[in-house]
DNA sequence: TTCGCCAAAAGTGTATACACTTTGGTCGAC
DNA sequence: GTCGACCAAAGTGTATACACTTTTGGCGAA
């Protein structure tokens, strides 16, 4: 019986036939988008814990598609900071230390700061009317107790203001730094309450309508500074020399 | 003659035996960082023009590496905008809007704003002393029509002064940003000459070394609208139509 | 000649194969 | 009983195969 040669391997018919694109213009946002998506959602409602170990084969399998895919949505993911990626080691949700907090935070003051400001001049009556609208959102699933639902929403409001002021690159920036601040939030288990932060909302948003703008800066200082100083920064938590040498 | 089942295919022996990296703490740069690295200094000194198509088995050819890699370098370089990725019709260097370019030097405003103003008050005098040594090198650098090098410097200075508020993200983020920058100057065939760009950080500097946050701002502020002003973005060059109708 | 159509070529998208590294555990020597 | 060497399992890194899409170029019909 002829041997074959040299190794061989039966191909299964390889790339998936691409699904048929509806007609219209669907434009189904691509597998790896897809993934980036879930992951990002799901590290922000807490379901994956940071240091939670990312499989790549595991995350394949849950998906549906090749490790290729799943690398792809790492490698981004990565980028933003929400996983950290060691060579050879793999990937596993990021633990972001107390300095690159207070770092994140310091630029946030600096772009938000100098947002509200212009939008305490530059905003429209509809729009400040269609910010009025989130807040209501907001109101709305603290009022319920809709956990994922406000953290979304809270941290929404800032981004919603930076695309009212028409500029997409800071939108964009602020919705990464928001994101990180939600996995900073949850990593260090924020006490400041959901409630409180509307009410600060709420605050700058009525600043922003009689266009003072000092005030509004003001106001979203003062609101950043709160959200910071009630994470438990300053323990020794992250420490972990402290944490096993305790008579030290 | 039992057929073989399905298709059937030889595997060559796959992967190259990663390079035995040297005793040493040598941390290779990833090859695919080292393609991103490649690209970006060619954009930005203008070896690779916008709109340049970027076709992936070339740059696998030139680095001697699959397309696997490639693509991971590509997908990198389309998030800092560097170069645009659409679907099924592969990469080319971005081509940046003026509303892109406005919205860059607008970001930029309110995060340099802030820093030079923390700057002002928080640098040691050994950190002005090395600004002043970057000062220096781009000051040689101009003299010596040293084009790529003078860029870079220029670039660099922005960012050099984020680092040394200790404050990584406001860093990178800006590194980002300024690699931009540097596109759209290449782009819009800024006008903007580096000697005068030098004597503005000059005078920034200055500024900062008296402490004077305010005039730190405004020179900061200056020098930055400057730069966009002196960019040809009014014209209506991208307007192609425009181009090729001039009669009109 | 010009337009449209189709086939070939080029190029991107995804899956899979295999090499290499890390990890975790077992067993023997001390 | 502890420590280290060795081995298996799991997992990551890179290359390659093949499907599918877009582009290109030629050729025939209007």
């Amino acid at each position: 019986m002829p041997r074959i040669p040299t190794k061989l391997q039966v191909v299964r018919t390889g790339a998936k036939p691409v699904k048929a694109r509806a007609g219209a213009g669907e434009a189904g946002p691509s597998s790896t988008q897809r993934i980036v998506a879930s992951i990002t959602t799901a590290i922000v409602e807490r379901r994956l814990r940071p240091g939670t170990k990312l499989a790549e084969q595991k995350i394949a399998d849950v998906f549906k598609v090749s490790r290729t895919l799943v690398r792809q949505a790492l490698h981004q993911l990565s980028r933003d900071k929400l996983i950290a990626l060691e060579p050879a080691r793999g990937a596993r949700v990021a633990e972001p230390s107390v300095e690159e907090a207070r770092q994140v935070f310091e630029v946030r003051n600096m772009l938000e700061a100098a947002m509200v400001r212009r939008a305490a001049t530059s905003l429209t009556a509809a729009q400040i009317a269609d910010l009025r609208a989130h807040l209501r959102d907001e109101q709305a699933a603290v009022r319920r107790t809709d956990v994922p639902g406000r953290t979304r929403l809270l941290a929404d409001f800032h981004v919603v203001m930076a695309r009212m002021l028409g500029n997409e690159v800071l939108a964009d920036l602020l919705a990464d730094l928001v994101t990180r601040s939600s996995l900073i939030a949850l990593m260090y288990q924020s006490a400041h309450s959901a409630e409180h932060s509307w009410q600060e909302h709420v605050a700058i948003v009525d600043a922003i309508e009689q266009h003072d703008a000092r005030a509004a800066v003001k106001l979203m200082e003062a609101h950043l500074h709160n959200v910071e100083r009630n994470l438990e920064l300053d323990p020794r938590l992250p420490d972990l020399e402290s944490v096993l040498l305790p008579q030290d």
